[in-house]
DNA sequence: TTGAAAGCGCTAACAA
DNA sequence: TTGTTAGCGCTTTCAA
């Protein structure tokens, strides 16, 4: 009944319960002999050490364990920050546990606070809640934190970062070499900070070009997509630069319908599968999931492997990768 | 130094430990002055309850952890089974470890074994071993497993599959009803059991209308497309069936690069994001990958709650979604 | 090199 | 209603 445990082992190798530890954590110290028979009891038996015993008695309490934390894990670029984070704990024999926020602080609240119950070795967090004070009180002092994709507010821990900022002013300064100078910013929620870094390095670049700014916030799913709007203008933008990927879709569609596909410029931020084989396709300005992923997971194992040195700040940069939608130039009026 | 434990608790509080104990567990039969002063004493020090203790000493054993082993957690089907397993575990308080297998059965070996040292009171696994026997050893003999995607050999537990079979035929009579007569299926790996039976689906259709089969197994990312090859021979089909939508995406590639996307039409297993955006736009058969986790995770939890009756095997039916590309009409000879 | 005893933080069983 | 005692499966400490 129930499954066997180190002292069942040690009853049948003849042995004592310290001897099949010993051997169980390979600590060599045992006569090779004793240690066979160690071996022969534990396969006889199928004997599985109880983690949780091991991380109650043990000195360094480490479950081997990291929680993450992101909007959707189902999300394209959510998905591929979890692959790389999974990629680098792998290589450590580290485990995942992850949930999904949803933009919904209270969620991000309690599922910090389940990981720590869950003994998580650390934690990343992309950051939707507006402050992350919280964490002094879900979390224990020496669980270390990093954040990914956003900034946190109220909490130590090192961040890995996008170049939103420089990210879109470079698209923008492409549009305005590719002749527009009426264009258009369609944002995402303001409550988000890489959505008002993105608008930021939007209006570096049409302020540095001595244009004007136009720039609507692109409402939720359900209702009507903000560019058709903007092209019924007297004078409409020649170029929309979106500030995430939904809007950029959106967009495309929006675009379509009108016919303006091929006459209407459109610039977005971040990659998304199969922008390449739309007509025409689509220039994007790409973050790095994989590299900010990986960043986030080496710096929190060095956390957790006694790294006190100043929280950090990791930029990763952003490239623009030029595919026919962007290089579109301006025409009639 | 180090956490609070609950005799700090009691200690705070002037009671006993198990009166700690009873409050933290809501027992209710404690003096509400008493249940105060130890709320009072968890606050001021910041008490976690040890979950490694707890389910070390408890009866039931249960650490609300679930194991999902999938393809690859950013692949969109396996992303999206996971969304509705975890969204499922959500609403009764269990966490969701992930791990991705990327076809190697290795892997799925080591990381059931991992989950089960972990004590996940459950695990979901998408089998890419040719069998798994394995279970037996690594999991305890109570631990339920369900399978999800593909059949599982050696070991007993639900499984929950799309109707891959049944699906391809459809697709397959679908082109056929359009006019097509030598139709292509491009298909994934053999050792893959869906791609076995989407071929035999392929097969069944055919062969009730007298046509004859054209099957070629696609290679990997490394090489060549299939299509080209196809579409150079003597009689080349007016119509692809594509098994898997990587080799999809692959097609539609192909075909625009032939300048043939306009004639040949293309039907692909398993929906793909932005396939209606594309031109033509991509007629699919598609799986219900939120209703297969969904039906997973619920037969999971009903197992791991004592549900002891006969595994079950359980459909979640395709559907096609015709778009343009699989309902061109075969041109030319 | 091996083993005996203590105890990690908690809950079960029982007693007061 | 409250407290006491024992012990979950393991590692630590210390003794042999």
């Amino acid at each position: 009944m129930g499954r066997p445990t180190m002292n069942d082992v040690a009853r049948s190798a003849g042995v004592s319960l310290k001897t099949v530890s010993r051997v169980v954590n390979g600590e060599g110290t045992v006569n090779p002999a004793l240690a066979a028979r160690v071996r022969a009891a534990v396969a006889l038996l199928g004997y599985r050490p109880n983690l949780g015993a091991t991380m109650l008695r043990r000195n360094d309490r480490r479950t081997r364990t990291i929680g993450l934390l992101l909007d959707d894990v189902s999300e394209p670029f959510s998905a591929a920050v979890h692959r790389a984070v999974e990629d680098e704990a792998r290589t450590r024999g580290v485990h995942v546990l992850t949930g999904s926020l949803d933009d919904d602080p209270g969620r991000e609240r309690d599922l910090a606070g389940a990981f720590a119950r869950r003994h998580a070795d650390g934690l990343i967090i992309t950051p939707t809640a507006p402050d992350q004070a919280y964490l002094a009180r879900e979390l224990p002092p020496d669980v270390p934190v990093v954040f990914v994709d956003r900034p946190a507010a109220g909490h130590r821990g090192d961040t890995v970062l996008a170049t939103n900022r420089d990210g879109a002013a470079e698209a923008v300064r492409h549009l305005i070499a590719h002749g527009h100078r009426r264009i258009a910013f369609l944002a995402g929620a303001p409550r988000i900070a890489t959505a008002r870094s993105r608008r930021l390095g939007y209006r570096d670049a049409m302020r540095e070009a001595g244009l004007p700014v136009c720039e609507a916030v692109e409402p939720g799913p359900g209702a009507e997509a903000t560019a058709p709007a903007l092209l019924r203008l007297p004078y409409p933008p020649t170029a929309l630069f979106t500030g995430q990927h939904l809007i950029t879709v959106r967009a495309v569609r929006a675009l379509r319908r009108l016919g303006l596909h091929r006459r209407i410029a459109l610039l977005g931020f971040d990659d998304f599968p199969l922008a390449d084989l739309l007509d025409p396709a689509v220039t994007v300005v790409s973050r790095d999931p994989a590299a900010m992923g990986r960043a986030a997971a080496r710096a929190l194992f060095a956390r957790i492997d006694g790294d006190t040195k100043q929280p950090r700040e990791i930029s990763i940069p952003t490239m623009l990768i030029p595919r026919g939608s962007g290089e579109l130039r301006p025409t009639g009026s």
